[in-house]
DNA sequence: TATCGATGCCTCGTTATACTATGTATGTCA
DNA sequence: TGACATACATAGTATAACGAGGCATCGATA
């Protein structure tokens, strides 16, 4: 897999995890590798320093837990993140339509 | 538009359009917007160097012709470049089909 | 005929972003 | 107790699209 097509879908990517509940960073690796079938396979130099930037662009926001037995911090999406999880899903929907009119699909 | 989104998509795109005819790069840049309505402005920046990067790949090939009025540098696809094309196309629908899952589609 | 926009090719330096490599600490199980 | 999975973090690197600029030609028009 071209790590190269993954860029400028992280963001989207990672804040769509949210939708449903809040998450923290090494479970996402786990899960985005299961959702995608494998063809995802999020490293933890690219995942950390994202969730650090989202939450300072406030799309998200963390908490600390350990009530699960071992210390995690989560995450949970932010009004002004749901806003821009729908800007950055359009804007995936407009990209891919005009892509695949090039290639015929 | 996000440009980060176009990051690996553009070979595949490029490769695509030598599909049917000989292309020329400034030509190529208004036929690309007209067929993604708009989408995609391939700057002259993006798309010259890569040209120039695909023919040392051996993914094209090049040659003037100014039969047509204007000297102009046409490039055509090599057999080559037909594999890398098939290859990064079966790419796209893998990446796009796990993202799709991903977000819900 | 002078000018100006469109056509046509090119390249250097910048910027954004995912990754590599590495470090640290804790829990679990054989 | 030693190995491995879990869990968070960051400094440095590589790469790819772009911005900005340069140069030349052609057609239209003032």
């Amino acid at each position: 897999m071209n790590k190269e097509l993954l860029k400028g879908t992280t963001e989207v990517m990672i804040l769509k995890m949210f939708d449903k509940e809040p998450m923290y960073g090494y479970g996402m690796i786990k899960k985005f590798e299961l959702m995608s079938k494998g063809t995802f396979k999020f490293k933890e130099g690219t995942l950390y320093p994202l969730l650090h930037s989202l939450e300072r662009k406030k799309y998200i926001e963390s908490f600390w837990d350990s009530s699960d037995g071992r210390r995690r911090k989560y995450y949970r999406i932010t009004d002004l993140g749901c806003k821009q999880l729908v800007d950055k899903e359009k804007e995936w929907l407009e990209f891919s339509k005009a892509l695949n009119g090039i290639l015929g699909y």
